[in-house]
DNA sequence: GTTAAATTGTTTAAAAGTAAACAGTTTGCC
DNA sequence: GGCAAACTGTTTACTTTTAAACAATTTAAC
């Protein structure tokens, strides 16, 4: 139900502008100030587009493979804490957690000091599935940021936890 | 439908281990290799949190205000376009840009010159919103990014941009 | 000039994520 | 010890985003 108003300009004069490219409107942008916010959008956008090309056809995804990575770094995990460490929504959380435990990769635990909780941990399989895909995530990453060398790398990187608020200084 | 595993340890036995915190897992991550762009998404949930937080209450959401100002920066520019550039999938910004058709803030305009496409402008209305709201906009950046100073705050905007293929070399 | 392929945006259906509500448990206060 | 408040995660309902399908138009190839 869009409104389509068709150009009624006299045609005879030829003042039918040129299409406006997608290069005009990022030099439009790139020319405004305080735009880190917007930045840090577009750059997530763009480089996970990419993400998931280098990894289609995995068998866990990007938020999969993390989960798991930070259970097992981390052993006896509260959801709770992951949820909210990865910015993730209790209830998606939980689907997340639902789905990995029915594949066997990870078991909750309950633990007897506090009934309310649910502490997570990786089966064999999930250790497995760890071990497979860290390597293929590295190598999409280096891929994907072949533009910056190693400094501009370090340097984001030490940049965007800041902003996140991870680094402590 | 989850599954809980009451923990079985002899509980009499003191290992009950102490809870994993927010910054424990944080510190495990951090000492991870190659995780900017896991950073990237970290650093952009965070800091949208809070943009969301500050600009609660706005006539205009994030995604809006950026539309429009596009927009504005780029009269007629088309709206398969501006998905593009912005990384919005087409559906998603025929339903947003109808939606601020119909607050009057923008119209769709048909060219002559190619009957498929619709160029956008904005209205009256629509440049006072722009004009209304970047300086709230700015405002939020500068109070979210306080945890960087000048120097950081261009190097990161660089980075990112480069990262998101914008900064031409 | 004709036809096939590509382009441009919209609609529909499905997937993903979130707000609100809920239940059970733990903690803090008196 | 009792009660209220807070915590922890789950469920339900809703919203947002995306994939697939579609239609009209334009472009490219012959």
């Amino acid at each position: 139900m869009a409104t389509k108003n068709v150009q009624t300009d006299n045609p005879l004069v030829d003042e039918a502008r040129a299409p406006v490219t997608k290069q005009q409107i990022i030099d439009s942008l790139s020319g405004l100030e305080k735009t880190v916010g917007f930045s840090i959008r577009i750059a997530e956008l763009a480089i996970f587009e990419q993400l998931y090309q280098h990894l289609k056809g995995s068998e866990v995804s990007i938020g999969e493979f993390t989960i798991l990575r930070c259970i097992g770094l981390n052993p006896g995990l509260r959801q709770g804490v992951l949820a909210d460490t990865l910015h993730v929504k209790w209830p998606s959380m939980t689907k997340l957690i639902n789905a990995l435990e029915l594949r066997r990769l990870l078991k909750r635990v309950v633990p007897l000091n506090n009934r309310r909780s649910v502490e997570l941990e990786l089966t064999d399989e999930g250790e497995a599935m760890v071990a497979k895909y860290t390597p293929k995530f590295r190598a999409a990453e280096t891929d994907i940021f072949s533009m910056l060398n190693d400094d501009e790398y370090k340097q984001l990187e030490k940049l965007l936890r800041k902003a996140a608020g991870w680094l402590q200084e």
